[in-house]
DNA sequence: CTCGTTACCGGCAACGATTGCATAAAACTA
DNA sequence: TAGTTTTATGCAATCGTTGCCGGTAACGAG
């Protein structure tokens, strides 16, 4: 039927025999034009099938209507929760959403951001790869003009809105819970060193020890990649040491999955052998076997009110306002992995 | 340092006193300019850090190098799996990525897909929701001159690209699984009686129950929405029949985690009581206790393969070229849900 | 009859980049 | 030297939309 041609403002002005600012002003709804002339053009407008050119728009304005987003991985249970979260809160605001994904890796990451700033997108929510230690590209991107939110793996290194968990504290209560379950040599699996999240679980775990006396053992603090045989290494060398843990914390979820699977090689059960808790996203970490006593986040959530706040930076016109760090809830999720310790 | 004001061709212009069409062209190498400006030109855009803006380049072009992809969930494994290779592909080719979300609704699938028309996306990648009887939004949009793929949940009432897995195959090959193990009284749980995904492991079903000389039963055919409550309540009935099945054979995911939370209410063992296998993308579904017998999807693939025949379809002009539908394999996951029937 | 007001509408410019065409100067040819 | 080609650059239109300025009627007041 139709051509592939997108009906403009200039088609209807054409048909009417008018010209396009009384066109454009018609469809705005300007009290300049006569109610005569608005009802040909809406009807006329109607007709075509007339959809504005938010292109057009953004040329003008400066003003994509276009948040992007940049996770490690979208096939990541917590990134597409995030993600979804994200995408609820732009809907409802006219946003659309971009997405990206940094695999892990700095370089990527950089490229990505340079990219979504040369599509002069809005705004950009991020949470920084395991590598990324600097964060210049996002300052750049602040300079720019384009306004930055982070959450997840956020860096102290810039000012900016972040949304973040309460990952101390969700370390903490899981760490007291292996400890309430009769675990006293517990270690703690963890990721890059730079990282805040790392940090803050890291302490929790710390302080949980102090609190119930339990000295440190430096080596029973493993930083691992997201390398595969990397992690099973690290798991494997920690568990054939002389005097090994019997309980495992890890501060993100592949690091527990790693953990199985490497107990299931050993013949190590669980949690006869060593128990098990961890950070998690995925619901059906639940039905797992056995199942997973889990941190878990607000996912979503956190997805929403990162987006609410850029979309605050974005449309006040006054820039300097002063940045907030939202913190939510983690909640322990107590699974048969962590059982109380026979005998 | 710098204000919120992005570089434009105008600036390197000014700054060198030439006409924005020189600094255009050199930027582009045309022969047309003299080394020296050219040199000149190049150092000038390096330092002042100019990126082309590619709105205007959109607007001229009618080209966005965007493409719009609508799931129904993205924090759905198997949805966020196939971005990932949507991205993967997109990316490479130097496309980025928009994503709606339809929550298994027509209507909000109809207006994400309006939305992204107004968007002016190149192209888009679907897969359509439950409700979707009605395909006449995407015939609107091919009309329009924006190229459709769909994948996963396709329609027969479309021509177009499609990708898909071996539905049939899939669903024979878990249901002679399921027989040869010694489970004669199989049901068969699914969804919207619409989709060809249905229809097609569905025949898959029935035709294994024949190939053994296995009588179907109707009422073991179980049509399911996605309400929670409704799925627990036909899965519910089902097994509180005086006859009741001994296996299960989900047509998606979400039936057979619902299966296994009614099961274990009902104190049914499976696989005991009840085999069960299922359709999954998760894969921690092996991990699932018990551990989940399913016919495995390439999501990633199905991306992959989605977005190159939709960047060919929008970069070839010759448009009318026959349609593929390009049919992946499944590969069938046998774990202890399914292990074999004692006795 | 003239002036001012109001209602309504059209033209131009601008957003950033590209490109066909024109044009100036320089270089070359006869 | 006059004419022609080459080289290098500028001008202006274009994409779709809107803001601003200006203009033309019709109308009422004086």
């Amino acid at each position: 039927m139709m051509g592939p041609h997108q009906v403009t403002i200039k088609d209807i002005a054409k048909r009417l025999k008018i010209s396009v600012s009384t066109v454009s002003r018609a469809l705005r709804g300007s009290p300049d034009i006569s109610v005569e002339t608005r009802r040909l053009v809406l009807t006329v407008a109607e007709e075509v099938n007339y959809t504005p050119n938010p292109v057009a728009l953004s040329l003008r304005d400066k003003k994509t209507k276009v948040i992007g987003v940049i996770v490690q991985e979208i096939a990541n249970n917590y990134c597409s929760s995030v993600i979804a979260g994200i995408e609820d809160v732009a809907f409802r605001h006219g946003y659309n959403v971009l997405i990206a994904q940094s695999h892990e890796k700095l370089a990527v990451e950089m490229a990505n951001t340079r990219l979504m700033a040369s599509r002069r997108i809005d705004g950009l929510l991020i949470t920084i790869s395991n590598e990324s230690s600097s964060v210049n590209h996002l300052r750049e991107m602040m300079e720019r003009g384009i306004p930055v939110v982070m959450f997840d793996r956020v860096s102290e290194d810039i000012k900016t809105h972040k949304v973040v968990v309460d990952d101390y504290k969700g370390a903490f209560d899981a760490t007291c819970h292996l400890i309430e379950n009769g675990y006293r040599r517990i270690a703690h699996l963890t990721i890059s060193k730079d990282l805040t999240i790392t940090q803050n679980r890291l302490n929790g775990y710390l302080d949980a020890l102090k609190v119930h006396r339990i000295p440190v053992k430096k080596e029973w603090i493993v930083y691992c990649d997201f390398e595969e045989q990397h992690m099973r290494n690290e798991v494997r060398a920690l568990l054939t040491a002389k005097m090994r843990p019997n309980a495992l914390f890890s501060s993100v979820e592949r690091l527990s999955m790693t953990s199985i699977k490497v107990l299931k090689e050993m013949g190590l059960a669980v949690p006869g052998a060593v128990a098990l808790a961890g950070f998690s996203d995925n619901p059906m970490s639940h039905y797992l076997n056995p199942s997973l006593t889990s941190v878990c986040q607000p996912t979503f959530s956190i997805g929403q009110n990162a987006t609410e706040l850029l979309i605050e930076l974005i449309e006040s016109k006054k820039a300097e306002e002063k940045y907030t760090t939202i913190k939510l809830k983690t909640t322990l999720d107590i699974q048969q992995s962590s059982a109380r310790k026979p005998g």
